[in-house]
This record gives C-alpha cells, structure tokens and sequence, in this order.
DNA sequence: TGATATGTTATCTT
DNA sequence: CAAGATAACATATC
C-alpha cells in the first residue's frame, strides 16, 4: 500500500515525465472514483507535480489542482506513445498530452480518489494533516512534543495518524518500531524520551531508505516504471522472523495487522 | 466461499 | 466533552 516513499517516487517520476506538459483532455472512465470536473481540463499546462502527506498534487496554470489519493490499489502507467495503451483492466482515467503521451490511472478497488480542486479546496484538504517527517524544520524536539501530547494513546496508532504526522501507514509503522526497539502496543507515556528519540531518527532513516529503493512493492503498488524493491530489506511487515533470527508474532492493533518481535521490541 | 487486506472518515465508546 | 477505539467503505484475491 502506497505510503510516504511509494507517493514521492510516482511524485519523482511525474516531474520528469509530464512537468511543464500541456494535458489535452482527460478521459474519465469511472465517475465513481474520478471528479467530473475532469471534463473542464482542456489545453492546460502543468505547473509543479509535488506530494503532501499520501496526496499527489498536480499544480495546473488555471489555478486548479489535480489531486490524487491512491488509497491501497491506485496507480499510473506512462505511455510515451499514447497508442501503446492497449486496454488495460481497471483503468479509470486517461490524462492525453501535447507530446502524444499518455498517462493512464488505474484504481482496482474503486477506493481511490482523482480530483479537481481550488486553492480553497486545497487548502481545506490539507490543513490538518500532521508535519512532514523528512521536513528539516521537524526536528527530534518537536517530534517529542508531538507525541507526548497524548500520553495515553497507543504508540503505534498515533504514528499511522495523518493529522499528527503525515505519510506514515502500516508498513512503515511497523518497521520503524521494530529498529527503535518499541513494542507496537506500548502507550506514549510508558516509551522512555530516549526511545522516542530513536524512533524520530529511524523513521527518517527507514522512510529515505525505502525513497532509494523506489518504495515497497506488496500489494498493488508499482510505479509509473514498474516495481520498488524495499520488500527485500524489510525487518517485520509480514516475515516470519526478524533480522535476529527471533519469531514474530502478529497481533491486531486499531484493527490492523501488526508484526512485532517480543525479544528486540519492549 | 467467506475471510482478509488496508487509508481515511464517520461513528461509537469510555 | 474529548480522546481514543472501532466500524464502514470497496472489491480482488486466496
């Protein structure tokens, strides 16, 4: 499922792929799943592609923005040639350029979103969303004030909260947990500050991590060019055993699967 | 075939 | 009342 890393390669790729294009139409496939306003974008460039929290923001010269979520499922393909396209299963909208290009979004659950938005909508959208955790204004300091805000809440729910930081899901929850050495149960207010602090700098070093390696591939999650790899490097999210030989086990916190080791996390 | 997976939001509970 | 927990949403897959 796509997170923080999986959202900034498609961002990544998408400024170098389409930045500064002019889009020719958009053909909406599904309505459900794709705003009908789709139908006013016509001959207009793209400004800036950039992401914020598990958004993809695509910036347009009307004063518009195309808004992507892509929940668990969504995904593009890129076609340098738009007749390359051959019919693909779950494609719910195709974005035509003046280059003859084509980039196509896909949505197998129909839980995603591609929207129109204003800066009004924008704006609405994303303030309440939680600091970037690769932001260098976020520092360990405020990472502690953060968290400690709410000493009875689960450890492991907070961090997966959009509103207190942004772009960390279940993957990567799990994985920062595991090398802070904090058991994903724990309450705030039983983690000592030492360990939140080593929470705050694994989760960067693990959310960097898996930007190099073009994000985590389970699921459905590609990129416009195929797949990440960092399912190859993972400590816990659905192993056996972590990188200490010892056996997981898994539990449901917040009605999500949790993978944890009871020798290395406590 | 029905249980499972999951990000976000709405709703329920404590 | 507010914080936290959980249900609902959609649907392909095993």
């Amino acid at each position: 499922m796509p997170e923080l890393p999986e959202v900034e390669t498609i961002v990544n790729q998408l400024n170098s792929e389409i930045n500064h294009k002019t889009i020719l139409s958009i053909e909406n496939l599904d309505h459900k799943v794709v705003d009908k306003k789709t139908s006013t974008i016509k001959n207009i460039n793209i400004n800036n592609v950039c992401r914020r929290a598990k958004y993809i923001i695509i910036a347009l010269n009307n004063s518009q923005y195309i808004v992507i979520h892509l929940r668990l499922t969504g995904h593009f393909h890129y076609f340098k040639n738009k007749d390359k396209f051959t019919n693909e299963k779950f494609c719910v909208a195709k974005i035509y350029f003046n280059d003859n290009s084509l980039l196509t979004f896909h949505s197998i659950r129909r839980f995603e979103r591609f929207d129109i938005l204003n800066q009004s909508e924008l704006n609405t959208l994303t303030a309440p969303l939680g600091p970037e955790p690769l932001d260098k204004s976020f520092t360990a300091d405020k990472f502690q004030q953060l968290f400690q805000k709410s000493p009875s809440a689960n450890i492991k729910t907070k961090l997966m909260n959009q509103n207190i930081i942004a772009g960390i899901g279940n993957i990567y929850a799990q994985e920062s947990l595991y090398y802070a050495g904090i058991n994903p149960q724990k309450k705030i207010q039983d983690i000592p500050s030492e360990k939140l602090t080593n929470l705050y700098h694994e989760i960067q070093r693990i959310l960097l991590q898996a930007i190099k390696h073009k994000g985590t591939s389970v699921d459905d999650y590609e990129h416009l060019n195929g797949e990440g790899d960092f399912q190859n490097y993972l400590a816990v999210y659905q192993k056996s055993h972590c990188p200490k030989k010892h056996p997981l086990k898994k539990i449901n916190i917040s009605g999500r699967g949790t993978f944890y080791c009871p020798i290395c996390q406590k």
